[in-house]
DNA sequence: ACCTGAACACCGTTCAAGT
DNA sequence: ACCTGAACACCGTTCAAGT
């Protein structure tokens, strides 16, 4: 057995979410996971708190340097919120572990600077370029937390027991989710993430 | 001691999170908090989970119904995106508690049941109207989940140590959190949301 | 119907002691 | 430098027994 480092205890930890879950993560069923006494992980990380806001900041690992296609302005800024999503749903309980904690580490703040950066060569002035990039990253977080509750919710629960809407009372609901179930996720997502960038990219 | 109902348990549990955040609550430290042995939660609550989920659909309470003010359409849904928010903010770590579980409880989906028939009205079709009315949702949600995160650290980060950016690297990033301190909250706000909700209104 | 007390199977964190 | 073992102060949940 190699010798254990911070990379592998991350990467550990990434594999029991994977399986259990965010909320079955443990220190000790990770160190037993890990073949290893669970007061060890304390050797490699402060404390469960500090791995998960390492967790955080690797989810974003590379979201900022993978797709540089060379793109500007708002196509940029559309790849990066794409990334974004993408990197999210890499791991199960993607969303939540970055949103859980507010993280101020290199990966968030290179996101960051990119996409402001993105809405700048869009012809953005300084304050609108700073709103439209925070408005595209609280979007993405938003759409992501739903899209994989609902898939957790989904891998626990009894399929056959899907909670059918009381349709009388909430039709719309009842109807507009029939409607999602035909529409791609990547669909639904561009849309309100279009909605967003329009008017820079189509000003009429 | 008036005797303990489901609905003290709940009021108790926010009184809780007020003072010690979402991660501090404990079924034994509630139940203390309410004078109580910590098994008697058990009879007016199914688990933690329960209650949480619980908790989830009472951040909601009233959203729909508190602000009839007869606006239709494009107003309607503005004003229900600005409830919505009022009421996440309303509680200390109000937007976790609400993300965290894929709620389908009664107060969850009349939101939903509202959002869409504002947008309807508003002359967007089936799809569009669901599309729109979620993503205005996924935005708001972002957008405070984020607002409190930053608000509990700074609660509980010594101010002094408010980890100043490191400006060489992120220049774009620091000037833009200068930017957003100068700016408003309610403000941030509408921009991101005006930019969801702009063509229906005024279509040019 | 509501609550207590005690038990069970867990937690995160620390730290001397080993190699 | 890395790991073990044992300890400490906690958890959520259950359930007989009380009133």
């Amino acid at each position: 057995m190699a010798r254990l480092d911070r990379a592998a205890v991350l990467a550990g930890a990434w594999a029991f979410i994977e399986v259990h879950g965010l909320d079955a993560l443990t220190m000790r069923k990770l160190a037993s996971s890990l073949g290893v006494n669970h007061g060890t992980l304390y050797w490699h990380v402060e404390s469960k708190q500090a791995l998960i806001d390492a967790l955080a900041d690797d989810v974003l690992e590379g979201v900022v340097d993978r797709r540089e296609t060379g793109s500007v302005g708002i196509a940029r800024l559309l790849e990066l919120a794409y990334s974004l999503r993408a990197a999210l749903l890499t791991h199960r309980d993607g969303a939540r572990v970055l949103a859980g904690t507010f993280v101020r580490q290199p990966n968030t703040l290179a996101f960051g600077e990119a996409a402001i950066g993105a809405a700048r060569e869009a012809g953005a002035g300084d304050r609108d370029a700073v709103l439209l990039a925070f408005s595209v990253q609280y979007y993405v977080t938003g759409f992501v937390i739903e899209e994989q509750a609902a898939h957790d919710l989904l891998r626990t629960e009894a399929a056959h027991e899907r909670a059918e809407i009381a349709a009388e009372r909430f039709p719309l609901v009842a109807a507009g989710l029939r409607t999602l179930r035909n529409t791609p996720r990547d669909n639904q997502f561009d849309y309100g993430l279009k909605l967003l960038v329009r008017r820079q990219e189509d000003p009429r």
